[in-house]
DNA sequence: CTGCATTATGAATCCGAAT
DNA sequence: TATTCGGATTCATAATGCA
């Protein structure tokens, strides 16, 4: 293995704001070694996928069965995570830090393996997508997440973290560990000649943005071992910081090019999604019910008490005659097109009839104290 | 290792909805194999803090000492975990699951050992907190959330999943990977003599109730082999499931037992929930025909009219150049891999379309009219 | 050009009973 | 055990098409 007096790139010309070409564990033996402030890693995800998924609608998926996504199995996962983490953990600065998102496929062993080589986990961080992909099949949950892995170098490195400036990202409270960020779609997702997807995974700015304004300072050195379409890239330049990029597809590589070239330093695209406010949360009726304020069985009525339905354990409503949702079994015992549910129906306490909208206002309390 | 013939609870009589005292390990071994439904698992975080770590043979894992090693650690931490794992397994029926919560500190490394030790991981859940402990010190994100992982025995298991349950429980949208829910507190948090907390970890029982409505069935057997104060046997309970816990502190038992004695089961009618639509009995096409709801030599045409096909005295359709079922007919017309020719067919009526599945809602309904 | 309706699509480990 | 085939299954957002 090469070392820093035999390194291709000595510290003091760095391949600064380039994309280099190959296997990024050659390319990360061939740097210097404690030169980098930050990696940010999006490696393959080992899905395993099958068959083909189709849609309702009969439209086929088009899903990531890319070659770079292939291997023989955990073992061969394992043993290239190893590799790079190593490759990448060489490169790091002693006060520096990693970055790596996965999803369940392949986060755990990413995860154990990063502690294994000896980073020190400082938060774990759910990226909850605003509009994922559903459920098709209706056969498990919609994998509505991704997840981050933030570590130091060691435990006793003195990462960096710019409380203040994420707390004013988020405004003015305390940044939590789950960050609400849409998909990478519109204009912003990046299209080849045929006008498909030029990349299959490419990750929102929106996201980088928060990691690069937390976790570097200006002028920082950003290395990005699994480029892509280069959204670190892009970003790094924005915020001031400079990046390395390793990317093994020409493709990919052209097209992360072109359009870090088109990218302005201090262009705030990626600020845009960070601050939305939302209206009310919506509240299902089901939390209600798992949260033991009304238990099933328990017998709600209407104001006029003519109409009296069962709570379900789903959050559902049973009636003589028909069951469903408190809005659908209240509009059909009314022979009324719609009703609204949580001011139709009552529970009893203490003789007295209480409409449940009590309660949905009491979960929203909790949910948004400020 | 006992097998089911000798096995110290036999299959016909597990212990259920008991509290039983001892190592996890050790008592799972205990238990007929192939013989529960679900696992419920919180197991210790992390062995640098609490140090309550026990091997198989009921040898305390040595502390670490002040030069203490921190891959020494987590290999010890992964050797319980596999161990817990692998004794869990064994007893899991073939379509059963499991649940596994926990924290970057050892979520990682359980997903792994889950993986290697054969199981399926279905979804990882996140615990997004409603009101988490800040971060004090403002050095890291606030730890917002915990991290579930449900996984099948095998990749071929048939797992339990309400899929319509939880899409009822979140106001008729799909359920996602990300749930909201506020920690334990207030009078649901089991305080001891003095007035503090009775357990360092308890779970709000809104998180065990939408994982048991989510993926058991009322009657099926739940085992939580870290059962603390008891959650997961007071939802259980509650929800008509039975348990078995395993606690090694005596202290936790007993909370936990007056806890569960405390509760009251739900009303059967309340433990209902929105059946699949699967579930419901078949109506051949056949049956339609036979009943005379169509006649030989009807028309039968697509939703936008583009395609027709005759009804055939034998429940089959003809088109020009196809013939088969309602489905293999509206597969070929519209060249897609698949058709649900019950929603795909209409007939007309006083010049109305109407869905052929009209016809079966009303055969189904004679069927079992309540 | 506006406004409304229709179509397209996103890191996906997505069926199961009967024969 | 392998094959067949009935028939169940989607949310948010952006782009495109049409009146």
């Amino acid at each position: 293995m090469k070392r820093t007096g035999e390194a291709a790139h000595p510290p003091h010309q760095l391949p600064l704001n380039q994309i280099l070409a190959g296997d990024c564990i050659e390319v990360m033996r061939s740097l210097p070694e404690a030169s980098v402030d930050l990696i940010f890693a999006d490696p393959p995800y080992n899905l395993q996928l099958r068959g083909e998924l189709h849609r309702p609608d009969n439209s086929k998926v088009d899903a990531v069965d890319d070659h770079w996504d292939q291997f023989e199995g955990f073992a061969a996962y394992d043993r290239f995570t190893r590799d790079w983490l190593a490759a990448a953990r060489r490169i790091l600065k002693p006060n520096g830090a990693i970055w790596v998102i996965g999803s369940y496929h392949n986060i755990f062993r990413v995860g154990a393996a990063l502690q294994d080589a000896g980073f020190w986990v400082l938060n774990d961080v759910v990226w909850r997508k605003a509009n994922p992909m559903p459920n098709f099949r209706g056969k498990r949950l919609t994998n509505a997440h991704e997840t981050l892995i933030w570590a130091s170098k060691a435990e006793a490195s003195r990462y960096t973290f710019n409380y203040e400036a994420l707390k004013a990202l988020n405004d003015g409270v305390q940044m939590r560990s789950d960050w609400v960020i849409p998909l990478c779609t519109g204009h912003e997702r990046l299209k080849d000649e045929a006008g498909d997807k030029a990349h299959p995974t490419q990750k929102p700015e929106a996201l980088l943005h928060r990691v690069l304004v937390a976790t570097t300072n200006p002028g920082d050195v950003v290395l990005d071992p699994f480029f892509g379409t280069g959204t670190t890239g892009a970003v790094a330049k924005m915020l001031g910081r400079d990046f390395i990029g390793i990317e093994r597809e020409e493709a990919y590589r052209r097209a992360a090019a072109e359009r870090i070239a088109r990218v302005r330093k201090f262009d705030t695209a990626g600020l845009a999604v960070t601050g939305s406010k939302r209206a009310e949360p919506r509240v299902p009726f089901g939390t209600v019910v798992e949260r033991g304020m009304l238990r099933p069985g328990e017998v709600l009525m209407s104001a006029n008490e003519r109409h009296t339905a069962r709570v379900r354990a789903d959050g559902t409503l049973v009636a003589p005659d028909v069951s469903g949702s408190i809005h659908q079994v209240g509009a059909a015992l009314e022979g009324a097109p719609s009703c609204n549910g949580w001011t139709y129906w009552h529970f009893k306490r203490e003789g007295r009839m209480i409409p449940i909208d009590i309660l949905r206002q009491q979960i929203r309390a909790e949910m948004d104290p400020h």
